[in-house]
DNA sequence: AACATTTTGCAACAAAGTTGCATTCTTTCT
DNA sequence: AGAAAGAATGCAACTTTGTTGCAAAATGTT
């Protein structure tokens, strides 16, 4: 069951204003991830661009949303799972997939993430999978 | 068996400029990944900007090195290990560390990927795995 | 050594992200 | 409900990052 914006909001003790609402409305409804661009082009008329980059900011730090490794050097974000919020401490050991077709990226959020055999001394704190190739609406 | 970077050079078809010896020479010294700005600060006052953007450029397209994906948006670089270049299409299935005490990325060659699970429809092309916490020098 | 071809540096530009400050909006308290 | 305190927003200016065109310099080929 998914929460409202202004439930997810309230949780996070973040005041509920138009910008953070909107932009989180527009994370709810997004299947895939998205770059601070995608949603300054749905919103740029509403809101400025600065408002945009620190509503992610204080979502990112909320653990509302998370970033997703890539290497486009764009920054793209997902909203968290519950798993993630309710836990102390935040880990996405997320699957993440990227699409060489379309470009979209998702969470495979029902995929787990195998476990890696590392070096010795090595301590493994989080770990995040990116694959790509062809989704399922390109295959 | 390490090559030089003349060698590598050479046997990239690419002329052996000094700039591109230099930059090559840096990354062959290196034992973790660099960035544009790691290079430019090395030898900013010998090279311009532009020109080790377009090495860097050059030496992604040829496959001498590879782009790490993070989630801070930065580009990252490392050389590729001899089966990369050698085979006609270029994969990186590497496994990437990235240590949340010292910063540095390094590129775990002898670490295997694990294979992964994917959702019905979905076909893998190249998987990245990207490992953060406490590396080997930082325990 | 002289030619054709690449590469480099410079300047100018475009895009992405950050900071300070005054104004406006939320929330809280009575 | 209204006022005060605190937080969020918009604007302007700026920094950083990356790109492009072109003339000058360096490379390698004969």
């Amino acid at each position: 069951m998914k929460k409202s914006s202004e439930e997810i909001l309230k949780s996070s003790a973040l005041s509920l204003t138009a910008g953070r609402k909107t932009i989180l409305d527009i994370f709810l409804s997004s299947p895939n991830a998205l770059a601070h661009q995608d949603i300054e082009t749905i919103c740029k008329e509403k809101y400025d661009r600065v408002t945009i980059y620190r509503t992610l900011q204080t979502f990112l730090e909320k653990g509302i949303i998370h970033t997703i490794p890539s290497s486009d050097n764009i920054t793209r974000y997902a909203l968290c799972n519950d798993d993630c919020i309710v836990t102390g401490h935040h880990h996405d050991n997320h699957v993440h997939f990227t699409c060489d077709t379309c470009g979209k990226t998702i969470c495979l959020d029902e995929t787990e993430v195998p476990s890696v055999h590392l070096p010795k001394g090595f301590r493994a704190h989080q770990i995040n999978m990116i694959v790509s190739g062809v989704c399922k609406s390109c295959a």
